[in-house]
RNA sequence: CGGGGUGUGGCGCAGUUGGCUAGCGCACUUGCAUGGGGUGCAAGGGGUCGGAAGUUCGAGUCUUCUCACCCCGACCA
């Protein structure tokens, strides 16, 4: 019957990749570490960017574009975050290449060798600054809120679709401030964004958060995620936003001059998400069947299968599905209306299952004599039989149903794995039973974190927000703690 | 970068004392029937067995080297 899934409780990674594979979101390519996103899994992308870019334009940002490249001797200017990143650049060295004379093929000139060599963009911290400079020197230039949509490469050794790759697409935004409020103000903003965003977007909820040092960005100040928690118990970071201090100004001496004429060091943050949000989104929503997409961010929302046995019935069956179609248009419905004669219905149904679609409309010869149709939803695998009026608001008013039962449905499950831990022995059961959110007191040493780290693989996600003021012990030393901090085993 | 594994039509695999024309499932093409949950039957097309060298009358099969990918760790969004 079905093409052979493999199931969450079997092998989760198997699963995760099968929804990849057979959902049409992406393959791997002939460069190890970098995959293909194919047009299904791209269109949930290009939602993710529509949605997203909507709101940094209401929040007042700006779209801009930095090179690619990134001339090496701008990343040693800031020494924690060259330290950061040394390990995992992709560098660019000569720009041209040469009939191999020995008739080995195209070689590398040798005699084309960069003066200074390029660093392919791990992020654009330097670049941006470098630039900003130019931009900024009096307060009446701030702030800047620039964001831009690329691609970056970090190369790394293990590499899995969507959530980690040598090379992905995101946004990162870069703005400067006259005053550390400002710019600290800009950093939580754009944290609730992003919550946002996960939230009713994405259906996903989400903890906001700081990091602990050990887990900042490079050259941050402070560094604030949302952390979601996926299916099978690990944490997946979705967004950070980091307050960046007056690091990169000093780095890039950008310096602007105050309404006193004093001359003062800009104050900087930057943000961003990426392609590995739609990783957050299989592993949030999806099922034992397949895809699983929030109506918001599904390519498709709605599809029409018609059903049939002859031209006759075809044509009849066609054109009452196109008036549908149309209806539900009106309504601000991305359908589909699947008429390929190639597949038969229950092929159909199948593939849109495990391509997430939301709303399934079947209508057949019995369905146009009714006047009824089947309706069929994803999130519950209901099927229910419903008169044709009023469809288009029937179906509107489902979607958003859909929506609100994704969201509490994660929601209940992150509850249900989130746990208050004060024994060690607890902290390690708990984590190797079901994994989850452990919270759990920290004596606020890296050293513990550390340990904690080697014995149990779990990390400090962050150090909620919204925290109880609440004195403890540390659940892994015993010193005094002065609150709970999240920890998980992550992606 | 360490440990393990796999490379055979598009995909998933079988082929293990070396032997004849390299096979199976899915997919693909054609025809007929079928059509409310991956439809059935029949007939077809498609391979220098990851690459190189070697042993041999003869290599998918044995030896050596090499490349690629996957899984598990260390590092990271």
């Amino acid at each position: 019957m079905a093409k052979a899934f493999s199931t969450r409780a079997e092998n989760y990674s198997k699963w995760y990749n099968d929804i990849v594979q057979y959902a049409g979101l992406a393959e791997n390519s002939a460069v190890r570490g970098c995959m293909v996103i194919k047009p299904y899994g791209y269109a949930i992308w290009e939602k993710m960017q529509a949605g997203l870019d909507k709101m940094f334009k209401d929040t007042g940002h700006s779209n801009a574009y930095f090179p690619l490249f990134i001339p090496k001797s701008f990343f040693s200017r800031e020494a924690d975050h060259v330290e950061g990143f040394a390990k995992e650049c992709a560098v660019v060295t000569h720009y041209r290449l040469k009939q191999d004379e020995k008739g080995g093929g195209i070689v590398v000139d040798e005699d084309a060798k960069l003066e200074e060599e390029l660093v392919v963009r791990p992020t654009s911290e330097t670049i941006i600054w470098d630039t900003y400079r130019q931009w900024v020197q009096s307060y009446r230039d701030l702030p800047i809120l620039v964001n831009q949509w690329a691609n970056v490469v970090r190369w790394e050794m293990r590499t899995r679709m969507f959530l980690r790759t040598a090379e992905f697409l995101w946004q990162e935004g870069h703005t400067a401030h006259a005053t550390r409020e400002e710019a600290l103000e800009e950093t939580y903003q754009m944290l609730d964004v992003y919550a946002d965003f996960a939230e009713n977007h994405m259906a996903i909820p989400v903890l906001k958060g700081i990091k602990s040092a050990s887990e900042r960005f490079a050259g941050a100040e402070e560094t604030f995620c949302i952390e979601a928690l996926m299916q099978d118990g690990k944490a997946l970071q979705a967004g950070t936003s980091h307050f960046l201090g007056q690091n990169f100004a000093k780095a890039f001496d950008v310096k602007f001059a105050g309404k006193t004429g004093k001359l003062e060091y800009v104050w900087a943050t930057s943000w961003g998400v990426s392609t590995r949000l739609v990783g957050a989104l299989i592993m949030a929503h999806s099922d034992d069947r397949g895809l699983v997409l929030p109506p918001k961010l599904a390519p498709i929302q709605t599809v029409i299968v018609p059903i049939y046995k002859n031209d006759d019935q075809y044509k009849l069956v066609c054109e009452k599905a196109a008036e549908i179609k149309k209806e539900l248009e009106q309504f601000g419905i991305q359908v589909k209306l699947d008429d390929r004669d190639t597949h038969k219905p229950g092929w159909k149904f199948s593939e849109y299952e495990f391509k997430g679609v939301p709303v399934r409309i079947a209508i057949g010869p019995r369905d146009v004599e009714n006047g009824t149709v089947e309706v069929a939803r994803r999130d519950t695998l209901e099927k229910e039989v419903v008169p044709m009026d009023n469809l288009g608001e029937r179906v509107q008013g489902l979607l958003e149903t859909i929506q609100k039962v994704l969201y509490q449905r994660a929601l209940d499950f992150r509850e249900s794995n989130t746990h208050k831990v004060d024994s060690w022995e607890e902290f390690k059961r708990l984590l190797d039973d079901k994994g989850g959110f452990l919270l759990a007191h920290w004596d606020g040493t890296p050293e513990t974190e550390q340990k904690i780290k080697e014995e149990t693989r779990a990390t400090i996600r962050c150090i909620p927000l919204e925290k109880s003021e609440e004195q403890g012990k540390c659940v892994y030393s015993g010193n005094p703690s002065p609150g709970r901090v999240v920890f998980a085993r992550a992606y």
